[in-house]
RNA sequence: GCCGGGGUGGUGGAACUGGCAGACACGCGGGACUUAAAAUCCCGUUCUAGCAAUAGAGUGGGGGUUCAAGUCCCCCCCUCGGCACCA
């Protein structure tokens, strides 16, 4: 065997041992190991396959479940297909075949690619969304969510779109547009299906306390579910017996509310309509009509102008008593509070605009901090600060937090309204009019209405189909399907039929990391004894994609199944961490359109797997984007090919190692278990190449040269392997034991530290391993090139930081 | 507007709890080997001045704490990501 670099020698190889004996599985319940579940996110298995954004944060994950496992550690390092969807399902239509066709094809792809690369998944516990053995599991869930009233039907209106022809959940709809296919969306009334995750809202936050996510992840979950207390409000109308429930958040401005605004759907406008006068009512109905033919994206746009219209009357502020009038305008939405909000035009700047534009007066009720009470004149000088409350009767002088408070107790107490929480998160729109997803085990029955199926008749298997192109009417393709639709009732046996809407893409991945832990357990979920021992996750690895909402349905999912016994902890995930994107060559998104792709198959087939997965990882830190250089993989491939030959090198002409040679071993195996184990891997392998720079020409011994063979494996696995085969072993390095680092071995006797006179360093000095200040003091002071800098000075301080540094004021 | 990251050579990026700023790599310059090229190897490379030893400046800008600041504190600028007529 050559001292050549020739990965297409010997990767494969290496790979069929690693796969064909599992080596790597995880072991369950075994307990005399710690337990580390690596999660990564599994993929969409889409026609072009692996993308190198997978590759890279595969390879890293990888690196390290292979440093634990070499510690000792057991490790589930688990992989899957999240594979139903709106992508394979369009792309089938595109080229008349089967979905589950072109999924198992893209699967055996992917696969193929993820295998190639030296990817130690455990193979085993490969789970596949679309499998009815797993989404019968799905489907039981929605059952039990059903069975607790957290799953229910209504016709709200919802987001349509009318491209992919299928209702979509607000969280998919961003700028209005649906973010798969950037179609803007309209509203459209339909049956649907809605989880109620605001039931969770609390806890979903609350919880975030018991986990070590990053704070951008936790603040995104928290700003998206956006708890906040509101303060509804009774105001009488004046001159009628009807009383209004007004909204705010800063009951403390209430002295300075000098108008009301209601929304244009509000139902409250028909029945005040009456008593409207005569030349309002006609500009109110006006109004209402040009706001119902808005679109969403229009009425949500901020730049544009304040419109609204006066209804003519009036009513009480109920904690004022002031006189204000009441308008009916399109920026305020039905959902937000009760649908009719309090206007304070001195502190908050949509109410100010909203004020000049009617003529309303602006009456400032908050001092800031420097106790300016000065008139608000302009949008700029519009106070929204915490500050001092005055002209406020009862909560004069109380800070705005304070003031708060107190008003929601005068509420209370006077029984003038409410104190409520409420929230920005809505319930779960859990319908698709599509084919590709999980059926609904539901069956409709004119007797006994909405039955759900018996748990002993799942899976409720998606019938193939020829056809499923969406009718575009509301309907899914399964509603052709007559033979499967019609069935009879669970219940009553009588004629029925089915639901023909399928989950949303979202389903299965809300529970996947607990099959994992039990695949092929046909009797439960996953059985008690392997979810506490698996669970919690210790570290999710993902995107930032994915960071709001698959996260925030999978903790809702998890907090459920803790609700009914099914697992033993609320919370899936200790730890989550996002990864950077590999950007295109051209410093923008890799695309197709582009055609600045970089595909993992021709880099491995260049450059074999090692140099592919060392050069993502050296590009740049874990959580950074990166952009892609094709030039600077040499660097790796050079450093690589050169590793590789001075071990064997080495290896030839082994005798003692020096000291020193000792002394560098140990201090890389420190570095490189530390930097692994932090997914800090561009440090790792800088610090290879800096020991190479500096210890190539010396001799080591073959003890020190197996520690490097056998460190060298998390991140470049199959050299490390080829190493320990030549140098006569007969095992697999990836099975040894991680070397201990020998602490002795680290401090050396002697030390070279900087001195400084005046901060700037002047000179060096080498002192014995543990000398007291007074001795290095002296070694110092007999320095030449130092006492040059301290002639006809006066030493003031000396200052000595224990084997790091000096540092001499005069 | 709010929330969360970031600003370090020509470039990607290092720098542990404050202790030698620029590790490592790319690029660039020079050299060795070669008839020549590729490959490989060696040397140099923050900026300014100088042949050089060396000196001065330097981590977005300004101020502060400290013997010592990329790192801590205050103010400002820029930038990336997320959310947003959220009342």
């Amino acid at each position: 065997m050559g001292k050549k670099y020739n990965p297409k020698d010997f990767e494969s190889k290496w790979q069929e041992q690693w796969f064909s004996k599992m080596e790597y599985s995880a072991q369950d319940l075994l307990s005399d190991k710690e337990k580390y579940y690596q999660l990564v996110e599994l993929p969409y298995p889409s026609g072009p396959g692996m993308h190198i954004g997978h590759t890279r944060n595969y390879s890293m994950a990888d690196a390290v479940v292979r440093l634990r496992r070499m510690m000792g550690q057991n490790v589930l390092f688990p992989i899957g297909w999240d594979a139903f969807g709106l992508p394979t399902e369009n792309y089938a239509l595109k080229v008349k075949r089967p979905p589950q066709e072109i999924t198992t094809e893209s699967i055996d792809n992917f696969r193929r690619q993820l295998k190639r690369l030296g990817l130690t998944f455990d193979w085993d516990r490969e789970i596949n969304t679309t499998d009815p053995e797993y989404y019968k599991w799905t489907q039981w869930i929605f059952l039990k969510l059903y069975e607790k009233d957290l799953a229910y039907m209504t016709d709200m209106p919802i987001n349509w779109c009318p491209k992919c022809k299928t209702g979509c959940a607000n969280e998919e709809v961003v700028d209005g547009k649906h973010e798969r296919c950037n179609t803007p969306v309209e509203q459209k009334k339909l049956k649907q299906w809605v989880l109620r995750i605001t039931e969770y809202a609390d806890r979903l936050i609350d919880d975030l306390d018991s986990v070590e996510y990053l704070d951008s992840v936790k603040a995104l979950q928290k700003n998206w579910i956006g708890r906040k207390t509101w303060y509804d409000i009774d105001y009488k109308i004046e001159g009628a017996e009807e009383v209004v429930r007004v909204s705010t958040t800063r009951p403390d401005t209430q002295f300075g509310a000098t108008f009301v605004v209601v929304a244009p759907e509000h139902e409250i406008l028909q029945r005040l309509k009456e008593q409207m006068p005569e030349e309002n009512r006609g500009s109110v109905e006006e109004y209402i009509e040009e706001s119902k033919n808005k679109s969403e994206i229009e009425r949500l746009d901020e730049s544009r102008e304040k419109t609204g219209a006066f209804t003519g009357l009036y009513c009480i502020n109920s904690i004022s008593r002031k006189r204000l009038p009441i308008y009916v305008a399109d920026l305020v939405l039905t959902t937000v509070g009760t649908g009719m909000v309090v206007g304070v035009p001195a502190h908050d700047k949509r109410d100010f605009e909203f004020a000049q534009k009617f003529n309303l007066p602006v009456i400032r009720v908050i001092e800031d901090l420097n106790g300016d009470r000065s008139e608000i004149e302009s949008v700029e000088k519009v106070y929204t600060d915490e500050g001092v409350v005055f002209n406020s009767d009862f909560m004069d002088g109380l800070s705005t937090t304070d003031a708060q408070k107190e008003a929601g107790r005068y509420i209370e107490e006077k029984e003038i309204g409410e104190v409520k929480v409420r929230y920005h998160l809505r319930d779960w729109n859990f319908s698709r009019q599509r084919y590709w997803g999980e059926p609904i085990p539901i069956v409709h029955c004119e007797k006994c209405g909405i039955v759900p199926l018996k748990e002993e008749d799942l899976p409720l298997e998606l019938p193939v189909l020829a056809e499923y192109e969406p009718s575009g009417d509301g309907q899914s393709p399964l509603a052709n399907i007559t033979d499967w639709v019609n069935t009879t009732c669970p219940k009553c046996g009588e004629p029925a039929k089915r639901e023909t809407n399928t989950m949303p893409n979202w389903a299965g991945s809300s529970w996947y990391f607990l099959r994992y832990c039990d695949p092929h357990n046909d009797s439960e979920l996953i059985s008690k004894a392997l979810d506490r021992y698996w669970m919690r996750i210790d570290h999710y690895e993902g995107g930032s994609e994915h960071i709001t909402l698959h996260l925030l349905y999978s903790r809702f999912w998890h907090k459920f199944l803790y609700d009914i016994g099914v697992v033993g902890d609320p919370e899936p995930y200790q730890k989550r961490t996002i990864h950077g994107v590999v950007l295109g060559e051209d410093g923008v998104k890799m695309s197709k359109s582009r055609g600045n792709v970089i595909s993992p198959d021709t880099l491995i087939e260049e450059y074999g797997a090692d140099v592919t997965r060392a050069y993502l990882m050296f590009m740049g830190p874990y959580d950074g984007n990166v952009v892609w250089n094709t030039r600077t993989i040499e660097g790796v491939n050079k450093f690589v090919k050169r590793w590789f030959a001075f071990i064997q090198d080495a290896w030839e002409s082994s005798e003692q190692s020096s000291e020193e040679v000792g002394v560098g071993v140990n201090r890389l195996v420190k570095k490189i278990e530390e930097s692994v184990i932090n997914w800090r891997f561009n440090t790792s392998i800088a610090a290879f190449m800096e020991f190479y720079n500096n210890y190539n020409s010396k001799t080591f011994s073959k003890a020190d040269l197996e520690t490097l063979i056998t460190i060298s494996s998390p991140i470049m696995p199959h050299l490390a392997e080829q190493l320990w085969d030549i140098t006569g072993h007969n095992s697999l390095v990836n099975n040894q034991a991680w070397p201990k680092v020998d602490k002795e071995m680290l401090v050396e006797d002697t030390l070279e530290i900087p001195v400084q006179v005046n901060g700037k360093v002047r000179g060096r000095v080498t002192i014995g391993r543990g000398m007291s200040e007074d001795e290095v003091r002296e070694i110092v002071e007999k320095n030449e090139k130092i006492t040059t800098f301290l002639e006809g000075a006066t030493i003031k301080k000396f200052i000595y930081v224990d084997g790091r540094i000096v540092n001499i004021i005069v």
